[in-house]
DNA sequence: CCCCAGTCCTGCGGGC
DNA sequence: TGCCCGCAGGACTGGG
C-alpha cells in the first residue's frame, strides 16, 4: 500500500524520464475496468502530447509529473498501484502508457492491480486547490514538531486514526502510522487531547526515522509481493517492520511484549501494550 | 467544521 | 475440487 515512502522511491525511480517529451498516451489492452482517467483521455492526449517533462515530484502519496505547459499529471497509487520505467509485473494490469521520446526511458506506465488508483491531468490552479496546503496537510517529513502538535492537537480522534489524515499531515498511511507509534512509545488509542509535548516530540521524532528508513530501504514490500520500485523489484523495509504484520510475535523494543492487532476506524493497528501504555485513569 | 461509515476495486485465503 | 465470503486500506462522499 504505498504511502509517503514508497510513493517517494517511485519519485526517485522516475526522475529520469525529466527533459522526455511525451509522444503519446494509451490504455493498455485490459478486461478489466478502467482506471480513473482526467479529463478523458482524447483531451488529456491533445494536452499532453508534444510536452516535455520538467520536474517529477511528490505530494503527499501523490506523485507529480511537471509538463513544460505548465500543467501537472497527477499519478495516485492508493493501494495496488505502481510507477514504473520496466517492465510491469503483469500485462493484465497494466492500465496507462506514456511513451517518451529524448531520454533514457522510453515509457512510463502506470499499473494497478486493484483499479482503485487514477491519474489526473490538472492545470495550476486545479493543483492548487486540490494538492495546496489549504486541501493536504504538510509533508510528514519536512514538518517540525510544533507544527504537527498544531495541527492534530485539538482533534477528538485516537492518535493512530488522526496520523492518517491527510488533510492534517500528508504522507503516512495505515501501515507506518503503526511503525511510528510503536518507535514513539505511545498507545494508539491516546486521544489527540491527551497527548503530552514530551510525547509530540517522541512521535515526530519517530516519524522522520521510520519513514527515512524505509525510504532508504525502498518502501515496504508486503506478503503479498504488489508493491514494486520503478524497476519492478521489491522494497525491503517490511524486513525491518517493528510491529506492522507481526500480530503474537515478542516485541523487539522490550522482549517482553507480545504484539497486538486492534482495528481502528476499520483498520488494523499493531502495538506492543507493554511499551504503549495509556496514561492510567484517575478515579 | 468535524467526524464516521460506506463505497470503489481485485485477488487471495479460509471455511465448507 | 470449487464456490462464496470476508478482508486488505488508499481517497472520496454523504449524512449526522
Amino acid at each position: 500500500m504505498p504511502e509517503l515512502p514508497e510513493v517517494e522511491t517511485m519519485r526517485r525511480g522516475i526522475a529520469g524520464v525529466v527533459g522526455s517529451q511525451i509522444v503519446n498516451v494509451e490504455r493498455t489492452p485490459c478486461r478489466l475496468k478502467p482506471i480513473r482517467v482526467s479529463p478523458q483521455l482524447s483531451a488529456f492526449k491533445r494536452r499532453t502530447i508534444g510536452t516535455t517533462i520538467t520536474e517529477v515530484s511528490r505530494v503527499g502519496k501523490r506523485v507529480v509529473v511537471v509538463l513544460d505547459s505548465g500543467d501537472s499529471i497527477i499519478l495516485e497509487p492508493r493501494m495496488t498501484g505502481l510507477v514504473l520505467v520496466a517492465d510491469p509485473p503483469n500485462e493484465d494490469h497494466l492500465r496507462l502508457r506514456f511513451y517518451l521520446r529524448g531520454g533514457k526511458s522510453r515509457e512510463l506506465l502506470f499499473w494497478d492491480r486493484r483499479g482503485l488508483g487514477s491519474v489526473h491531468l490538472v492545470r495550476p490552479e486545479e493543483f492548487a486547490e486540490r494538492y495546496g496546503l489549504s486541501t493536504l496537510g504538510p509533508d510528514a517529513l519536512t514538518l517540525t514538531w510544533q507544527i504537527m502538535r498544531e495541527r492534530l492537537r485539538s482533534s477528538k480522534r485516537e492518535i493512530k486514526v488522526a496520523l492518517l489524515d491527510q488533510g492534517a499531515i500528508a504522507g503516512i498511511g495505515n501501515l507506518y502510522a503503526s511503525e511510528i507509534l510503536h518507535l514513539a512509545k505511545v498507545h494508539p488509542e491516546l486521544s489527540c487531547t491527551e497527548v503530552t509535548a514530551a510525547q509530540w516530540k517522541r512521535i515526530h521524532a519517530a516519524t522522520l526515522e521510520v519513514l527515512e528508513a524505509a525510504i532508504f530501504h525502498e518502501g515496504s514490500t508486503l506478503s503479498d509481493g504488489t508493491y514494486r520500485n520503478a524497476l519492478n523489484k521489491e522494497g525491503g523495509y517490511q524486513n525491518h517492520h517493528r510491529v506492522y504484520d507481526r500480530e503474537e510475535e515478542v516485541c523487539t523494543q522490550c522482549g517482553k511484549g507480545h504484539i497486538q492487532r486492534i482495528v481502528q476506524a476499520q483498520r488494523s493497528t499493531f502495538f506492543c501494550a507493554r511499551c504503549q501504555r495509556l496514561p492510567r485513569k484517575r478515579t
